[in-house]
DNA sequence: CTAGAAGTTGAAGTTAACTTTAAGTCAAGG
DNA sequence: CCTTGACTTAAAGTTAACTTCAACTTCTAG
């Protein structure tokens, strides 16, 4: 397959596909002519790198989760190593997340005629809300 | 006060006190030799900008809660408004997160020997989980 | 008067995960 | 043979929210 077939199944941009060979979550692939050849394999990883991706890993945790073990690894043990730590991040951010929703719920019984004055309510109840600055998620990455 | 006190008393940085002004979120200060000079009220317009961002407004949004209004639109009609969009947004990240968070768990027990059969488990659930490619919160922005 | 702290500006750097562009190579169809 | 489309590379662009830097200027203490 050339790089443009798989990028049709796996339905993701060329650019991406050599963006991860760069980055080395992918191999280097046999070359023809200079060309990229790839085996029906590539899909699977690309499957994984996705689905990694979903579940909130960063390209150089997948990296570690596909290439960071002893090579004869099972995968059931790399995806526990690698989810225990990821989920208690999603976990974090659930609970940072909520916060963040929940101050905004309380702003919507504001009463203030200017801003200056949610200010000074604002500050009285600075301690008791303080977020710090921890992990925000995101509202609009790409 | 100059833009250092002003920096210590609100516990941010004077780059970001001049990002802030240059990205229209403050107006510009008198200045006395070239050098800003602020006044109290900087303050609080501080206290509400902080507020926003833990809230999950960018600085663009935050721009409208303080200058997109009418002139006398009071401080709980502009919360309000802003409030019901950015709340819904929080919603959709959380329950984001929770799939994220529910499709990791349930990759813990993953019995694969190879990375390979989880890809295959994994295209077979594709639709059940299928996820979009919406807002997804970030674990560690900065 | 002078060193050093603090201010000023515009421009460039930072991070992640790619995309876009420029400039050139290669292969297939008519 | 020639055009067209897919491929190649390295390098630069993208976004948000700032920070850092370079090169000055100004204020303050001694």
């Amino acid at each position: 397959m050339t790089i443009g077939e798989v990028a049709a199944k796996a339905t993701i941009a060329t650019s991406a596909i050599r963006y991860y060979e760069r980055s080395g979550l992918l191999k280097q692939p046999l070359r023809k002519n200079g060309r990229r050849v790839y085996s029906e394999g590539v899909l699977h990883q690309l499957v994984i790198i996705e689905f990694a991706k979903e579940t909130g890993f960063t390209l150089s945790e997948i990296k570690l989760l596909l290439h960071g073990f002893p090579e004869n690894t099972p995968a059931s043990a790399r995806w526990k190593k690698m989810a225990r730590e990821k989920i208690h991040e999603l976990d974090v951010a659930l609970a940072k997340t909520k916060a963040m929703r929940d101050m905004l719920e309380a702003m919507t019984s504001c009463r203030c005629r200017k801003l200056e004055q949610c200010a000074q309510g604002l500050e009285r109840n600075r301690r008791r809300w303080h977020l710090s600055a921890s992990p925000k998620p995101r509202t609009k990455p790409r």
